[in-house]
DNA sequence: GTAATTGCAAACAGTTTGCGCGCCC
DNA sequence: GGGCGCGCAAACTGTTTGCAATTAC
């Protein structure tokens, strides 16, 4: 909690309610929350806005707390930057999502970066397939 | 030409000019497109609407000749669903993009769908980063 | 002829933004 | 006290959908 609180002074931003709530909660998550999600945990809390969830994941974002998933169901997925990140594998046939632990593409970034000049700040990965459940459904 | 016609009919879809349109694009282009950029293209050729770009877009997905890709720009980018197809690599400051020949994840795919038990239709990936320029330009 | 396909416009979902009030430092 | 942060509602963007007209077969 504390920390969190020294995490916003070390980035200028004041330290209000639903900051501290969002990195709160997506400390407690095992896995990557969209910003409904979120809200619904922190307005437990606290009274805000989804507006205001929004606004404050955009800024962690851009600060490089927290990166960014653009899921195939249309919505953001954000998880803190760290280095064993994960990302999902989603069902296409029942939408249940399975959460992939440890990101295998570090490798993969560094000989991108060498290749091509960019500097990586971040990556969007998801799989999408069918869970075994459906795929007995879908046979019979 | 004549064996996206032949393409058509084994999947049982009639054989109209926005879905020639649509198969004839993605098979010219060298990286993934968008929905938008689809349609500016095809409805030079043929009268069309966004909607059916979109409707005929999903289709393909469905029946797995197109593979769907979520950008961080909110799009979906498609492209042919090949053993050989390909991501980008975004600039988050010009939002120019890079297309990056070969997709590294088969390998990957092959062992989550072991790990899982999963069967694995597709997946999206894209890395975001500062292009050369761009951290140059930010440096100054 | 008949069902599939289309175009149009309206509906939708997720996200962003303008504005005035209120809270943090 | 001053400005950053907030809630609200309205705007925006990409995508989807209902329906009547049209087309492919």
């Amino acid at each position: 909690m504390e920390s969190f609180k020294q995490l916003l002074r070390e980035h200028d931003l004041k330290i209000t309610p639903a900051r501290l709530g969002i990195l709160d909660i997506l400390h407690d998550s095992t896995s990557p929350m969209n910003a409904e999600e979120i809200y619904n945990e922190v307005s437990k809390e606290t009274h805000t806005s989804l507006a205001t969830i929004y606004r404050t994941l955009g800024q962690f974002s851009e600060l490089g707390l927290l990166m960014q998933d653009n899921s195939s169901d249309g919505s953001i997925y954000y998880q803190f930057a760290t280095d064993n990140h994960s990302h999902y594998l989603k069902c296409s046939n029942c939408n249940k999502r399975i959460h992939l632990e440890n990101c295998p593409l570090s490798d993969l970034e560094e000989r991108i970066q060498k290749e091509t000049g960019f500097k990586i700040t971040g990556h969007s990965l998801e799989f999408v397939g069918l869970c075994p459940e459906c795929q007995k459904e879908l046979q019979a």
